[in-house]
Parts: structure tokens; C-alpha cells; sequence
DNA sequence: CTGTATCCTGGAGGATACTG
DNA sequence: CAGTATCCTCCAGGATACAG
């Protein structure tokens, strides 16, 4: 029917990306140190729904898949940075598209959310 | 350090892509039947590692948000075929993009997930 | 300030068996 | 063939308290 446009190998390249890219808040924090939050506590400010340990965990994920880069500046208090490294900036585009689709198509997508949530609300509503 | 290069709402159209594209299998699925893989039955051979039930269950939501249509054919043995909207096929180069990164870096990633894997391993050895 | 150790929970997703 | 109903497991991520 598409008559298949898209080379097949994409499927493991889907794999790939998604093995990096898994976990709730790495795309916001690889966003955001791309705009000049490199530090913990910035991030954290960015994304407060995220707890303290996870955010840590992900950049540490960040860090062994060479997303980023970890900086330890040795005072007191102690100082760290992160940064994209060269791979990880390999990553903006992309990321950029992600978040331009939803973006440009904004208006759609809160509609049909809304309304899926609403239809979850009136089935939960009808258990009772 | 990197100057906000992107703009602020990106932020935003993240959440939106996301609550859409929030699900195991659906980058895969929306990614098959555009290759034509338009029956139930095709995608789960495509995807063995789904079970029949989460299929359906994603399918149905990506239906929900408008990026797929359903179409039954009230035949004996019951016949079902998915499309992409035009709304999904907006979604068809941000999914090339995402596999295409994944592909072109395809053995620096291989690298990368196996070394944190092996880390992971000793981990899990050393606590015995 | 940054990071770790514990404990706990929600819910996504699997297995299986069933209906139409 | 397509879909649903149950039941169950597992682990990503939150909360909290603490340490360097």
C-alpha cells in the first residue's frame, strides 16, 4: 500500500535510539544542557516532577552511552557541569524534529489527548 | 554555553509527541504499516515480542489520536486493516529520522549499550 | 552543592484462555 | 482471523533521609 519508502534496516536503527533514549526525562535534560543548564541543580529546576536519584541516573545513563560529558569542578560546595559531547549533539536534530511536531501540530494533539482522557474518565467513572 | 539555539516551546511540543508516541511497540507499528504491514496479523509476525492484547490495546489508542484509521471487513474469517491518516503520515519523517540517527551510528551504539550492559553484569556478579 | 541508600508503588506489558 | 477478560510480574521512578 506505502510500497515500502523506507529502507527496512531503520527498524534496528529504531532499536538503537530507543535503547538511549529510554527513560522519562532524557530527552528534557539533554534539551536543556543543550540550552545552557549544565548543571544538576539547574535541571532540576527545569524539571521538578523529577526526583533527585532518577535525574541522576539518567545522566549517568547519559554519560556511559557518550551523550555527555561529566565535569567535577573540586570546591566547595561541589560544582558539576555537564555537556553534550559531540555524539550527543548528533542527537539535536533530532530532537529538535520531536519536539517541532509536536509543536506545529500542537492544537491537534491536545484535542485528541483531551478527548481520550475524558473517554478514560467517563469509563472510570461508569465503574463506580 | 550553547546560547538557546532552540526555542522555548520545543519544550512543550516534547510533552505532546510524547503523550502520542508513549507506548512499546507504536513507533514500530506506525513504522510497519506504512510498509504495508496493514493486518493485525502482520504486525504481530512483524512483532513477536508484543503479546496480541498490547497490540490491539496500542493500536486502539493510536487510533484515538487520530493517527490511524480502522477499517473492518465483515467477512468470515473477520478481516482488519489499519492506515495511516494523514496525521500519522506527518509522523513518518520524524520516525525516519529517529531510525536513520540510529542506523548511521549504529556501531558506536552496539558499543555504547554493550559496555553499560557488561558493567550492569558485573554489578548484578559481584552482589553474589 | 551533588550524589547515594532504602523502601515502596503504579501501571505497562506479558501469559493464557476465551468469544465471535 | 480479531479482540477481550483475568491474572500476574516487574521495574522505572517517586519519597525520604543521609553522606561527602
Amino acid at each position: 500500500m506505502y510500497e515500502r519508502k523506507i529502507p527496512i534496516t531503520l527498524d534496528c536503527g529504531l532499536d538503537l535510539i530507543g535503547e538511549v533514549l529510554y527513560g522519562k526525562w532524557k530527552i528534557r535534560m539533554l534539551y536543556f544542557i543543550a540550552e545552557g543548564c549544565v548543571r544538576p541543580s539547574e535541571l532540576q529546576r527545569k524539571i521538578p516532577d523529577a526526583s533527585r536519584r532518577v535525574l541522576t541516573m539518567q545522566l549517568k545513563q547519559l554519560e556511559e552511552h557518550e551523550l555527555v560529558t561529566k565535569t567535577i569542578y573540586p570546591q566547595i560546595p561541589l560544582k558539576v557541569e555537564y555537556s553534550l559531547t559531540e555524539f550527543g549533539k548528533s542527537l539535536l536534530p533530532v530532537i529538535t524534529m520531536l519536539g517541532q511536531w509536536g509543536d506545529e501540530h500542537q492544537e491537534r494533539l491536545r484535542n485528541v489527548i483531551e478527548k481520550q482522557y475524558t473517554t478514560t474518565q467517563m469509563m472510570s467513572d461508569q465503574m463506580v
